[in-house]
DNA sequence: GTAGTCATGGTCAGTATAGGTCAAATAAAA
DNA sequence: TTTTATTTGACCTATACTGACCATGACTAC
């Protein structure tokens, strides 16, 4: 039997497909009015529905005008090396031996270009991060995977 | 464009493309009275969009013939304008938004590609800061900085 | 040239709108 | 029965919009 969590999740899934791109943009009231229920219902269903690892990107906006952005990433890559790369260093933490070695690894197989690895490189160096953090490896890890996901977005290889 | 503070962006950037110039002039009473709202709407605007650090100088004058003069600023000292930005974002601590706005900036500059903003742009979002710090904005000043002293590095601009 | 009046723009605190978080309560599954 | 998934609601944060009150500059009357 389906639940309510499972209707959402079948209608947002029906209005990206519908809407031609990868991404659909609604609003959480609409969607908690729509299957009556209370709005933090779909951050329910965004979280263990349309989380990363089941390839989805969510992005909102709050106050008026306010909407959510749900999109489906690109599933193109090659064996699904990045998200391989990203279940990886997704959850526990990375040195910055790793990072790096991450990092090169990603210019090599043309990921990233030689620019946006050296940026990258430069931010989750332990001379940035030591500025204010004291567990450096965790929020190195939050960053790589934060560029692992960009990676996958469709907006970013258009651009 | 979903809020009237979001047309009323469009409509001034806009009003500066076509003024050939880097800027435009403009009355307050003017805009309020096209979009259909409050005087102080457009203050808002200003203010939210049009700030120093998207690149744009906002002065105006008071009593009978006021006005608002609306102007983007376009570098030409390029190591002067980094620098600018360092020392502005350096020490103290920097907003998700005040970021976001820095880094369009970049992007317009042409200091850095649309790819290499959005990386950045995805790195100091709170969605993925929040998930080990405390203090946000600091640790986004410090990445910013870092990006910023690449942009500034030899090595980057041959690779 | 000073005071008064009117036309502008500025500020700030309050209100409205909209999404986010977290943990307790309940239901379903193992 | 124990564990996991779903549902709910109280409280939080972000962004937009409004209105009362303030400041400044130009023009006019004296």
């Amino acid at each position: 039997m389906a639940t309510i969590a499972d209707e959402i999740e079948s209608y947002i899934i029906n209005a990206i497909e519908f809407n031609d791109n990868n991404w659909v943009e609604i609003k959480r009231s609409h969607l908690s009015y729509r299957f009556a229920c209370v709005p933090s219902q779909i951050n329910y269903v965004l979280k263990t529905r349309f989380s990363p690892e089941r390839g989805f990107l969510v992005q909102s906006r709050r106050g008026g005008g306010g909407y959510l952005r749900i999109e489906k990433l690109t599933n193109d890559d090659e064996g699904g090396f990045l998200r391989q790369l990203i279940e990886e260093c997704g959850n526990r933490s990375v040195s910055l031996r790793v990072a790096t070695g991450l990092l090169e690894r990603l210019v090599e197989e043309e990921f990233l270009t030689g620019r946006e690895g050296l940026l990258v490189k430069n931010m989750v160096h332990h001379n940035v991060l030591a500025g204010a953090v004291a567990v450096q490896d965790e929020v190195r890890a939050l960053l790589l995977k934060s560029v692992l996901l960009t990676l996958l977005r469709e907006e970013f290889q258009n651009c």
